[in-house]
DNA sequence: TATGCACCTTGTAGTGGCTACAAGGTCAAG
DNA sequence: CTTGACCTTGTAGCCACTACAAGGTGCATA
């Protein structure tokens, strides 16, 4: 399979396969005699691995975290679940967040009373 | 006011202060003798607008677009309140991604039964 | 007066996670 | 034998900062 297979088959761009590549989080593959990459299905579920953490907002230090815990099956399943627990709180802490940020967005437009900028609610709450 | 007193008093640091004058977010303020800026409440006022609104999400572009709104009082307020639906759309979207999100993690998690990482569930779902 | 120290100055480079080229090489179909 | 899709490497750009390094300023204290 070439970059561009691979990319296809994973919602990426052979870009960002590279870039993986680059930075340590695929390794090199085989190439083929006209010197293009050569993935097989290791690779593809490796990557499906990364881009599936990545899409759950996993960083990719957590990402290379967790790929080489996988690569151990023998291994106790403790540091996995912590990156993971670790990860929702976080998202739970963004989510708090995104929640009050809405609140705070929403009076404002619901307080604009489309006049002139000089009375702008929006404005106004933006200035404190 | 020098740059270190109006980073305190905008919860900022000097060095993006300095960022945001070099981007044409700020103008450049004068001069004391010993070259050093020198910020009046002017200065104050904007940079406080443009800290509130970065901590509502808007980008520097949309902040841009709100302030030379906001320096044109007499302007209909139409376009402030576009500026700032729009975000609040794609604070909804994102409140809705992050809660999508949230879920599978929760139920990745939760089905994780803290043995070895070859039938660790979280690595399960990730790899798809 | 000297010295120490907090603060300021400019400039450059790094962060994360890609994305967008440019300039050229490979390969199968027509 | 050329066209066109794909591949290669390398470099630079994106956003919104952040982190230095190397040197200048200004004020309190010995």
């Amino acid at each position: 399979m070439k970059i561009g297979a691979l990319a296809r088959k994973t919602g990426t761009t052979a870009e960002t396969i590279r870039y993986y590549e680059r930075t340590g989080l695929l390794e090199e593959p085989p190439r083929t005699a006209g010197n293009y990459r050569d993935y097989g299905p290791t690779e593809l579920a490796r990557l499906r691995l990364i881009r599936r953490a990545r899409d759950l907002g996993f960083t990719m230090a957590e990402v290379r975290q967790l790929l080489s815990l996988a690569d151990d099956p023998s291994q106790s399943c403790e540091a996995v679940d912590s990156i993971a627990s670790l990860h929702l709180r976080e998202v739970d802490r963004k989510l708090g967040d995104l929640r009050k940020l809405r609140t705070e967005l929403r009076h404002m437009v619901d307080d604009c009373q489309h006049g002139a900028v000089g009375e702008c609610r929006i404005i106004e709450v933006l200035s404190g």
